[in-house]
DNA sequence: CTATATTGCTTAATCGTATAAGCTCTAGTG
DNA sequence: CACTAGAGCTTATACGATTAAGCAATATAG
């Protein structure tokens, strides 16, 4: 700056006017081209950290996950997150701490070091977690998990209302009875859906058999496989399924395919996650629930930098699932 | 800082050196300690912009995603990057740009103001770019792409020594008519396989029936099931094939048991991708190549840092594809 | 024609840190 | 006992910006 300025012949204060356009401020226009043409002949660029330094504040917001590779939603989050914080440019700083408390707190203190301006705490998968001190010490917004005495501000998946949606585009399309392959691994996702798929039953006056719910640990397609098969093989079997997310559906397909039952005029599916990559690619097409990781992350962002939709004192935001419908209905 | 050192009746240099704990500068164990519990109780912690701004680094790698959503790859890159760069006490500033040229000139805008020690800019699937001018004004290096004229380094996948690995991996278990089932768009993911491919055929004497490669377009399940389709009604067909990507492959199995055939006996098949949610999911397991995402984030920050892997110039690095056994061939 | 307002700058202080250079002791040396 | 070395600090400056306050010249008002 010192260097355009005297290029220009001003001082350089001037230059800091007419780089920031200060509008108040009164330069002249035909100093105002000098400073700019000065500025690009000598490459001017601005240096952020003088300026965060002399302004005190960072632009900078910090993003903290546990997991980043091998999932598809990590990369949903951060896009919504980054999204939002383009909009107010501001800059996301990332780590990445696969879960690991210790990296976990000098991460969150490296982020403070750098004055970020609040922390997005995300998990790949909704959980509970105890969130670690030193998000106590700025803004902190947890993402796709939460802390069990609601002290900070969260935003998660409503599970139960998704659980009922899907129970109730297969009531919708005539089924009565309605088998749940569920996680049996206990995280909110498996209680939340659980408990829509109940209401939904009960809204419509269906009685919920319990020989109807299959559960299944880990959430892969063999546990799919293997609940479908014990579910389908009853005398009384039902005539849909609502699985607990798009890879168990899958391991459903297989499952229903092995039985010599056809999707969906024998059995009806539906699935969770929208999975890009699954959903499309199976035969018939997968009806299934989508997860908003994109708006979560938009949201967190949102809600720590104090936007419109800012309230007052810490929020557990529940953000609905969309139901996306192809053909296994 | 200043705060600290009146509390600690020292000076604020002294505070420095103390927190610096540089070794060279003689400062009393008694000092030391009062200065550290006058930091701790106030709860002093250093300012990264302040302190980058004097020593005229800023320990910030720039990280360019034309996608970070709806790809599990991305992940893998960044956290590679990542991993790399927290090895050398360095954080990422990520910036996803969705391939919009504009966003991505303000995006690289942006990271040079934070004075960023270099940048990595990655796509989501390998492919030549023409890099925006911008990235010559640092470090750079290419992930997962590269410029025609090679004046960047890049690192991308070796699919040529990829693509023969696989159709070893079908030869070497007694295949003779093989068929790949390839991409037809102009991507050098499709022609360096379809080389390594050749390749393998011929060191192997096998001749190379254009009847044996049926090409599509889009890399989906669809197209996989469509070439699939095709290639096996002939007369005389393959007793293997070799996809474009896990995807196809996928595809490529309904079409095979769509045929009353089965995997492996009839059909052997072999993917691309070791796509997380697929290859293990699929019945039989999906024998494939795993695209070393990891790995290539990993050597851009390293190689941006000038580690031990820097070379003088311009580099092309081509990684290796590690093939993953499974139950299909 | 003087008093005041406005325009168009400049001067100087400040943000939080790093570090070269200097200063004051005390201990050791000849 | 004077002199030097080193230990253990402090002083002062710089990094690259922002911004309040001031100052000179010109325009406007009375």
């Amino acid at each position: 700056m010192k260097d355009v300025a005297r290029r220009a012949g001003v001082s350089q204060a001037t230059v800091s006017y007419v780089i920031n356009g200060s509008e108040d401020e009164r330069i002249g226009q035909a100093t105002r081209d000098r400073v700019f043409a000065a500025a690009r002949l000598l490459g001017y660029r601005p240096n952020v950290a003088a300026r965060s330094i002399r302004t005190q504040q960072s632009n900078l917001i910090g993003f903290v996950t546990d997991t980043v590779a091998s999932t598809p939603f990590a990369g949903a989050m951060i896009k919504g997150a980054q999204d939002a914080a383009r909009a107010a440019s501001k800059i996301l700083l990332l780590i990445n701490t696969e879960g690991h408390a210790e990296v976990e707190n000098t991460a969150i203190e490296t982020l403070l070091e750098h004055r970020v301006e609040g922390i997005v705490y995300a998990t790949m998968y909704h959980r509970p977690v105890v969130p670690p001190p030193g998000l106590r010490e700025t803004e902190a917004v947890l993402l796709d998990c939460y802390c069990e005495d609601r002290s900070l501000a969260s935003v998660v998946p409503d599970e139960v209302t998704a659980g009922r949606t899907a129970t109730e585009a297969l009531i919708r399309k005539g089924h009565r009875r309605i088998g749940l392959l569920n996680n049996s691994d206990d995280v909110p996702a498996a209680s939340g859906r659980l408990a829509g798929y109940r209401q939904a039953l009960a809204a419509h006056q269906l009685d919920s058999d319990p020989a109807l719910i299959q559960c299944a640990s880990g959430g892969t397609a063999r546990a799919g496989y293997e609940a479908a098969l014990a579910l389908l093989s009853q005398p009384d079997r039902p005539t849909a399924v609502f699985c607990f997310n798009d890879p168990m559906a899958m391991g459903a397909y297989d499952a229903i395919r092995k039985l010599g039952l056809t999707i969906p005029d024998d059995i009806a599916v539906i699935g969770f996650d929208n999975h890009e990559v699954i959903a499309p690619a199976l035969h018939p097409g997968l009806c299934t629930m989508q997860l908003p990781h994109y708006e979560m992350g938009q949201w967190a962002v949102r809600h720590l930098l104090g936007g419109p939709e800012s309230e007052p004192g810490p929020v557990q935001r529940l953000l609905d699932c969309p139901y996306i419908e192809r053909e296994s209905i």
